[in-house]
DNA sequence: GGCCGCGGTGGTACTGGGTTCCGTCCTGCG
DNA sequence: CGCAGGACGGAACCCAGTACCACCGCGGCC
């Protein structure tokens, strides 16, 4: 249930303590069988037989102990992120930095699941979770707007991508929590991202190369949508 | 400097009651001269010279007296995309619903970036804000959702327009502010929001028009950024 | 005119999240 | 053995937010 591995024998200096995770236990024990805002710091506390100063210790609120892992994920993203090379295609670079987060979904599906309950429920869990999910969405604009710069608007375009690319994933990940972790996150995701990569991807690096010139046929029905045509041009210019 | 206009003579029942005003009037000259949390509500309600039972009657929470007029507006703009007709076109019909938060924050530009600066500061006020801009979000995201029932990941798409259109409004939003409402803001938005509409726009209605069979061709080097591509194919359309 | 109901107001006390300060224990080390 | 430092616990405190009640001004009603 507890959401940081307890693979010993990492390098990373500390053992993780065990109090973290006793807390994060009895926590969500206490949550789910009586909710949220019904469960004091001190019956956590209580429940975990350990002092009411700890949990601050371990915890800067009571809402970080719903979320105990996003503060890893957050520094592995950004990590990614700044182990770019120069001439990745920035929009499916931060496609693939959104699938970290998928991926420490579906590490713990079931845990996963219980949250999503609890942050449907709860709105001052909701607002954190915002606030959660506005850090991946700044750290993945930030991103862009070092690989945009030079370009008009390209703080613009950063901005607007990173937010598409949020939301598709976030649209693909509740959608796979509400079906209680059964389906194909993986695909789910994959098939969300498609469509921003569809609308937004294949921006070049500024260093644009001078190839030859080409020409372009595309055949379209007036009326049909745009984004179809994106999607069809996309392909003829050999992205797919 | 208050948010509510004082214009008398609505039919809307009751006159707003100066008390409101003058708590927001007490709390932002505390804020500004001493700090956000350093101002307790017991000094807001002592400097407007009322009891602080009669705060919480006003505001539901320390949070909302910075933002006395987003509840106002987000009623607006629910009541702007119901009152869509059939035909409109839903992304240009999102993207002028955004436009009414933009005219609420140009009608008091020093209150704005007075409250700009504070939430830059203020990490709780930068959560709160993040949940008040979500709201705005849901809102534009269900009238998309209507629309494009029936298509293909009609939800998908209107979570992604929803959230583009947030992150473009407030991109420019947000300059025009750093700028001490110096800027067209209009302007910034409108160019913003232009970006939304050339990368998502002109999705038609559910029912296809069955019109004539067209040809357009595009000529493009290979290389060029796709949303280049994407605006000329616009043009090329007639929806410039 | 006296009485009553009622909505806006203020005061008081309480709950609970979060912080500060300090004391204690345990551990490793010179 | 003495000590330094870090993990833990506990007591007191601050403040946002809530519950409850007492007050007051006002209009209606008998």
């Amino acid at each position: 249930m507890s959401s940081s591995s307890a693979a010993p024998g990492r390098g990373d200096k500390a053992v993780k303590p065990p109090m973290r995770d006793a807390l994060v236990a009895a926590a969500f024990r206490l949550f789910l069988e009586r909710g949220y805002e019904e469960t004091t710091v001190d019956d956590i506390v209580a429940l975990a037989g350990v002092g009411r100063r700890s949990f601050f210790r371990y915890f800067p609120s009571k809402e970080d102990v719903v979320f105990p892992d996003h503060e890893r994920c957050l520094a592995e993203m950004t990590a990614f992120l700044a182990a770019s090379a120069a001439d990745d295609e920035p929009v499916r670079r931060v496609c693939d930095a959104a699938r970290l987060v998928l991926r420490m979904y579906a590490e713990n599906p079931a845990f996963s699941v219980q949250r999503y309950h609890l942050t449907k429920k709860v709105p001052g869990l909701r607002a954190y979770e915002l606030s959660v999910v506005w850090r991946y969405e700044r750290a993945l604009a930030r991103y862009l707007r070092t690989r945009f710069a030079g370009l008009g608007d390209g703080v613009l375009r950063a901005d607007v991508i990173a937010a598409a690319v949020v939301a598709a994933h976030n649209n693909a990940l509740r959608s796979w929590l509400r079906s209680d972790g059964k389906g194909d996150a993986q695909a789910a995701v994959d098939h969300a991202l498609g469509h921003v990569q569809a609308a937004f991807g294949a921006t070049p690096a500024p260093p644009v190369t001078q190839g030859p010139e080409d020409v372009v046929v595309v055949v379209s029905r007036r009326g049909a949508p745009l984004w179809r045509v994106v999607q069809e041009l996309e392909s003829a210019l050999g992205r797919g």
